[in-house]
RNA sequence: GCGGGUGUAGUUUAGUGGUAAAACAAGAGCCUUCCAAGCUCUGGUCGUGGGUUCGAUUCCCAUCACCCGCUCCA
């Protein structure tokens, strides 16, 4: 629906040449496109004209996001010694946001110019053009009637056309609010979660007594979080409903530089193990003035998407920061004792989160292939890490005569992974169509099966094919598969 | 929210003041013994509502949605 001038070319072109970044061969409205086609990913509540930048995922992109997220649970919680899981609410008490800093930070102020209607940040607007010492205190610590009075003292004009002809400053929340309880009074306002980092630090507590966790030691958490984002965008890149991938590390201070290190290198490995390409990877550390309020070092692990760089994942040191808001606002005490070394300390922390949707889209993307075979033959394939693979095989009779048997071969895999089954058109179209989707093996019924027991297994990368007893079927996909 | 643009089949695109076309994709059938073969059949109240008109998908208004830019971010 109306989505005839997502992406085209020549706006990723303008969007490429403001960033300076230029990635050959595959294009945001083909992946978008194929995404649709194939059931991976729709526009969400299509039906009625479609709500803005909803997605949803589809039959394919369910098993994608899921295999990512099972992916990342793998390495991040189940294999390491030293994290354990949670799932902790969506709702939370408002409380938890006053500590978290962001019924304060997540208030934008924001400012238009009435002449040339251009947006602003007001605070923004009041950094760059009024002295440092000529400020009450720094400035995002402001309240908006100061802001507004030292604009108009200042005569701050406007940087799009020189006017000095601004709007109030409004407020952008970037919390979603709802109401608890059935009556919609002002008491029972509370908020979807902006982030799951503060399930984590709410529980902090809880987790380590029961596990009788010792520091160091992490929480991981995978689930949705909602940001009312002003400009959402780049497909499922940046949605007011977002999951995330969220491990928060606790460890001892003046060890929290190595863990971040740790961390950084996990994290970029991990990407790497799931056979994204290296190239399109890339490492930023923060300058200093870019950090945010909670955080001593930051780095950006971005991936180049067509249309730029964007970021997967933003590796913060918090420092003390998160336990020590909640230790003010809740009165609890939520120091760590150290019995051997008869010491107490609220725990330094690393945040190695991801976003799972832009990781998945970056998985989408890297996946997306269009390989020349010879002269006038093409196809597209999705090239995903086995483990990432929505199919893990499809089963095709060679002939539909031959259906019955190759349906229970379909049958025995399918209680082992998520497995197709095809017997509409020719053997190469049906090969054709399963690359599109990134199937990794294609397991092919033919006229001698019955007789020697075996059949043909097709590699989706090299398009090579092995004959293989029936009985060999699942060692050999599991081998494959194993992550 | 502001500014600009766009809405025709699953996708990409034609087209017209007299109720729409192509390619690819999809489904059914015939055929087909390992890499997109072929043939037959199947699809749309032209985003929604209103107006002008004998008549609108085409003109006008509104509305909704999407895209791009700005501010934001995992």
């Amino acid at each position: 629906m109306g989505g005839k001038d997502r992406f085209t070319r020549s706006q990723l072109h303008k969007n490429d040449d403001k960033k300076g970044v230029e990635r050959m061969g595959t294009t945001m409205d083909k992946v978008v496109s194929l995404a649709k086609n194939r059931g991976f990913i729709f526009p969400g509540s299509e039906i009625y004209g479609g709500l803005a930048n909803t997605w949803d995922y589809g039959p394919l992109g369910v098993e994608l996001k899921n295999n990512v997220k099972k992916a990342w649970w793998k390495k991040f919680v189940q294999e390491s010694p030293y994290n354990v899981g949670l799932d902790a609410a969506i709702l939370m008490n408002p409380k938890t946001w006053e500590a978290s800093g962001h019924l304060t930070n997540f208030n934008d102020p924001m400012i238009d110019c009435k002449k040339c209607k251009s947006r602003f940040r007001a605070d923004k607007l009041i950094e760059s053009n009024i002295p440092a010492d000529q400020i009450p205190g720094p400035v995002d610590g402001l309240d908006f009637q100061t802001m507004q009075q030292l604009i108009e003292e200042h005569k701050i004009k406007c940087p799009e056309c020189g006017a000095h002809d601004f709007t109030p400053i409004r407020q952008f929340n970037l919390m979603f609010k709802t109401y608890q309880g059935v009556t919609e009074s002002k008491k029972d306002e509370i908020y979807l979660r902006p982030e799951t980092a503060q399930g984590i630090f709410v529980n902090f507590k809880n987790v380590q007594r029961a596990m009788r966790k010792k520091i160091p030691f992490g929480i991981g958490q995978v689930g949705k979080s909602f940001r009312n984002e002003i400009t959402p965008g780049n497909f499922t890149f940046r949605t007011r409903e977002f999951e995330q991938l969220e491990l928060e590390f606790f460890c001892k201070p003046g060890t929290e530089k190595e863990w971040f290190q740790y961390w950084r290198t996990f994290g970029f490995d991990w990407l790497k193990s799931l056979n994204i390409k290296e190239e399109n990877l890339r490492l930023r550390d923060h300058e200093q003035e870019e950090l945010p309020h909670y955080s001593d070092a930051t780095t950006d692990m971005e991936y180049l998407f067509p249309f730029g760089w964007g970021e997967l994942s933003s590796l913060s040191s918090r420092t003390d920061y998160d336990l020590r808001r909640h230790m003010e606002i809740s009165g609890q005490d939520l120091q760590y004792i150290d019995q051997n070394a008869n010491e107490r300390f609220i725990p330094y922390v690393i945040e190695p989160s991801l976003g799972a949707d832009r990781v998945t889209l970056a998985f989408l993307t890297d996946a997306y292939e269009e390989e020349k075979i010879d002269e006038k033959d093409s196809r597209t394939v999705l090239r995903f890490h086995p483990a990432l693979a929505p199919y893990k095989a499809c089963v095709l009779p060679l002939s539909k005569k031959l259906g019955k048997e190759a349906r229970d071969i379909y049958g025995k895999l399918a209680s082992h992974w998520m497995v197709d089954y095809d017997e509409t058109g020719s053997i190469g179209k049906r090969y054709r169509r399963q690359d599109e989707i990134g199937t990794p093996f294609c397991i092919t019924y033919d006229f001698d099966s019955k007789d020697d027991g075996k059949v043909t297994v097709r590699d989706r990368d090299t398009m090579d094919q092995i004959r293989l007893p029936i009985e060999e079927l699942s060692d050999y996909l599991s081998e494959k598969i194993t992550f």
